[in-house]
DNA sequence: GTTTGCTCCGAAACCGGTTTCGGCAACTGT
DNA sequence: ACAGTTGCCGAAACCGGTTTCGGAGCAAAC
């Protein structure tokens, strides 16, 4: 398209900024030495210094981004790019993930510059685009999976980048990451602990990295309990709604069926309601669910959902700080940091007042598995 | 803080890009003639300006917007400067939202920088400097009060920007709006026509726009069915859960209690569910609802909520696009639109069961009206 | 006393564009 | 045929910074 027609207009009119050239003025200087004096050169006199520091401070001079820009390359903003469409699981983390990124970048006096794609080669293009514009010094790469394209891309053009999750090759990768293997396997020893045996798992995206990690923890809290996993107990690629409840419409029709379900995504999860709610069943009584997200609309389920909530707020903020550290030129070793998601207890887990026995009899009393119904009369 | 130390580091070593020189060396012209042919200026001649615009973009020359920037003052991004904190009601729609912002900015080749800020101060704060920056040529305002310090702070600095709501005074304002009034309007003549005679009015946040208009549309609505408006039955600043309950609970204590509620806002439709449950009232049948907004926790509720949707990709889409205008110097007047919502017919709205004063006894019955409970056991 | 070596700053080029100004050539009009 | 317009483009200044280079000034070394 190339600019159409004429992009210019009516001039502007703001207020004018004082200019580095103001400050060299006030100062008896050339602006090459305040410059220098500014960005720490070591050609400077302290004494000279700290005087070009103290009046442009007092002049109120910020330095224009993209006039350094033009010389440096480095715009001091963050690229972040949202991809929704396929399913959008991360939108209700969105505002606090934002609010966190934006906050970490103004404290450092950074920008934060967001578009959206549609797909996979949609957003790698964007991605470029924005690199090539220099739109952006480095980018946050949220939903990273086990062998993330982006991050091929990203290496190549050897700009910075951080990620939201880890993933398989670690080279060149700086991150922030919740431990979503550890809230697992926490998950799978509280329902031991109520009293359940027959423990399901309802996983999300196979292609992200977290899937990875969460069956890790899952199995490991079997093991530290000394329960045999159970190939038929394992679903994945449950990630909404309509996922969970197919994955535990399956599991219910076993022989044998679990008397608890540990999913690691929130809205699958909610899936599993409507399929209790068909069969008769009571979550939290009948039917144990701890999930993994913290969504609002779990809260609102009846019973509200326990799941293990991440501070999206945290993961934003952090983020923008390592990525900021990282185009400063900090090695990626140095950028990686974790934290815990948080168990909120709510009502949907307690000891079982069913065995699998019963709870299989009671199922399949129900002759008719109905599909997703369209929510009802009560 | 003044940027602290060494910003600089680490020199980038991305591929570079073909530049205006590039492009006039390979035309034999001289970079001034390219720039005017590319921009639209009148003395170039027609034969020349399309050789270079063919050569350029065969070139793939694309002009550094930070690099133009330096001269014109513009670098072709929207600023969104978000605010939450106090209710955050927005936040679901906020994917779609930015999705559509996103996209109707890099139509036109255009980014879009977003910040966040916890209250009104701390916005006009993060406007300024996006500002003064120069990080923004023009803001997206969402969220209009009626009367906003953020017009007044842009349209004294006379930088470009389109609210998201109409508000009361018009001066130099754009706008794309969503017709709330229209759908509220709507929505009663639906209840009367199912043959609600006692209908509330719970409005949102008084500071916004949108409930002055809103309660107008209500009114309207009334007014059409020749109901006449009881002051019992319309209460206002509802726009969380807990808000709704509490009007919800006051009105149904009244001794001629309304049959049928209609919300400015989903969120604080879902506070009625919540009573009503707690009173052992059904809602869709004892009790009737309708709301706006379209948030997705509406859809599952039980059962889910009648609502009036609204599409706020579509919004963000054409507020781009009106800011883009505005920015090249549009005159407002020539960019205010407007969309109406959708209704989405669910589960909880009907003919009503029970008259009011049944209703009123019902309610009576429940000795006790309890706080927001925990959320139940069925 | 000159040379060497630092420290510290000025001068000027440069980044990638935009915009002003002036002039040449080719038209007009008379 | 000649002055007066245009039409069209080159030259150069400019925007607000950064960065390179070199040299003045001064202290230590020879």
């Amino acid at each position: 398209m190339l600019n159409g027609h004429k992009e210019r207009s009516a001039p502007i009119k703001r207020a004018k900024r004082v200019t580095i050239s103001d400050v060299s003025d006030a100062l008896g200087l050339t602006k090459g030495t305040v410059s220098r004096a500014l960005n720490g050169y070591p050609d400077i006199s302290d004494s000279t210094r700290n005087r070009v520091k103290r009046v442009s401070e007092k002049m109120g001079y910020q330095p224009l981004s993209h006039a350094q820009a033009i010389k440096t390359g480095r715009t001091r903003s963050l690229g972040l790019v949202l991809q929704f469409g396929d399913h959008d699981s991360h939108r209700p983390f969105l505002a606090e993930f934002l609010s966190g990124i934006s906050h970490g970048a103004s404290r450092e006096n950074w920008t934060v510059t967001v578009a959206t794609a549609d797909s996979d080669g949609d957003t790698l293009n964007t991605v470029l685009r924005l690199l090539n514009e220099r739109k952006a010094d480095g980018f946050i790469l949220p939903r990273t999976m086990t062998d993330d394209p982006r991050v091929h891309l990203l290496r190549d053009a050897a700009a910075p980048f951080v990620l939201y999750g880890r993933t398989q090759d670690a080279t060149d990768c700086a991150w922030f990451d919740i431990l979503g293997e550890e809230a697992m396997r926490q998950a799978v020893l509280r329902l031991v602990k109520q009293g359940h045996k027959r423990i399901a798992f309802v996983n999300g995206g196979s292609e992200y990295y977290y899937s990875v990690l969460r069956l890790q923890g899952m199995l490991q809290g079997l093991k530290e309990a000394g329960i045999a996993p159970d190939p038929d107990l394992i679903a994945t690629d449950a990630v909404r709604p309509e996922d969970g409840a197919a994955a535990t419409r399956k599991m219910l029709r076993l022989t044998n069926p679990p008397t608890a379900f540990v999913f690691a995504v929130d809205m699958a999860a909610l899936g599993l309601y409507r399929v209790a709610a068909d069969l008769g069943l009571v979550v939290g009584r009948d039917l144990s669910v701890i999930a993994y997200d913290g969504v609002p609309e779990g809260a609102f389920a009846t019973p509200p959902l326990t799941t293990f909530s991440v501070d999206s707020r945290q993961a934003g903020e952090r983020l923008a700080a390592l990525l900021i550290r990282r185009v400063r030129g900090e090695p990626v070793q140095d950028l990686r940091e974790t934290a815990k998601a948080t168990l909120v207890e709510r009502g949907s887990d307690g000891p079982p007042t069913l065995t699998s026995n019963q709870l299989a009899r009671a199922v399949s009393a129900h002759s008719k598995l109905s599909e997703y119904p369209k929510g009802g009369t009560k």
